[in-house]
DNA sequence: TTATTTAGTTTATTTTATAAACTAGTTTAC
DNA sequence: GTAAACTAGTTTATAAAATAAACTAAATAA
């Protein structure tokens, strides 16, 4: 009937990092958090959990002598959140 | 940037129960339970849940000498649910 | 030089999801 | 008539997840 969903982007917070990623070329951690409105504790924990799986890339920098975080979604990321759009579909009609 | 999404309905159980319920009157217990393939013990905690939210009614009667679980949305379910269709629908925009 | 700010991460706690175990009664088979 | 199997659920124990608070480490400002 209804085709499963991926737990790691059924979440408010990923689908929210994974969605924002997919429209731009990456994106840093500040711009995510202002974006997603997280705290910078869940913020971390899960974009770490979206780099595991292999949904996004994850890159260290420095920029003006401080830190600085960029992601951005790989393709194995992008072909997850088109397939979980797919798959809600179904859920949202009446 | 993102509207939250109702908790209780960004649950994949739960919001199979809650779309299966907008396009009948009303459903019983063993129909939600081939269409949503859940175990029994699942869909009665998610469908108490939804329930003590209010939306859904729970009636309880018998059918053939054995007990009969009838569910329907509530206005207010309903309500809840185009609600969240609408706010997910955001999330979903490449 | 110590206080504050930036940019995060780690970890502790709470909440949630889920399946296993249980309840209560019915039907069937012997 | 009674033991076994089945129906229709509920309760509860466990595992997994989400989240914020506390922490790290370095830079800058007072």
């Amino acid at each position: 009937m209804f085709k499963a969903l991926d737990p790691l982007l059924h979440q408010q917070l990923r689908l929210s990092i994974v969605s924002l990623l997919a429209s731009v070329e990456s994106a840093d951690f500040n711009f995510l958090l202002e974006k997603t409105e997280a705290t910078k504790g869940n913020l971390s924990v899960q974009i770490s959990k979206l780099k595991e799986a292999g949904y996004v890339e994850v890159n260290k920098t420095f920029k003006n002598n401080y830190p600085l975080t960029t992601c951005n979604l790989t393709k194995a990321g992008l072909k997850a959140f088109e397939d979980y759009v797919e798959a809600i579909q179904e859920y949202l009609k009446k």
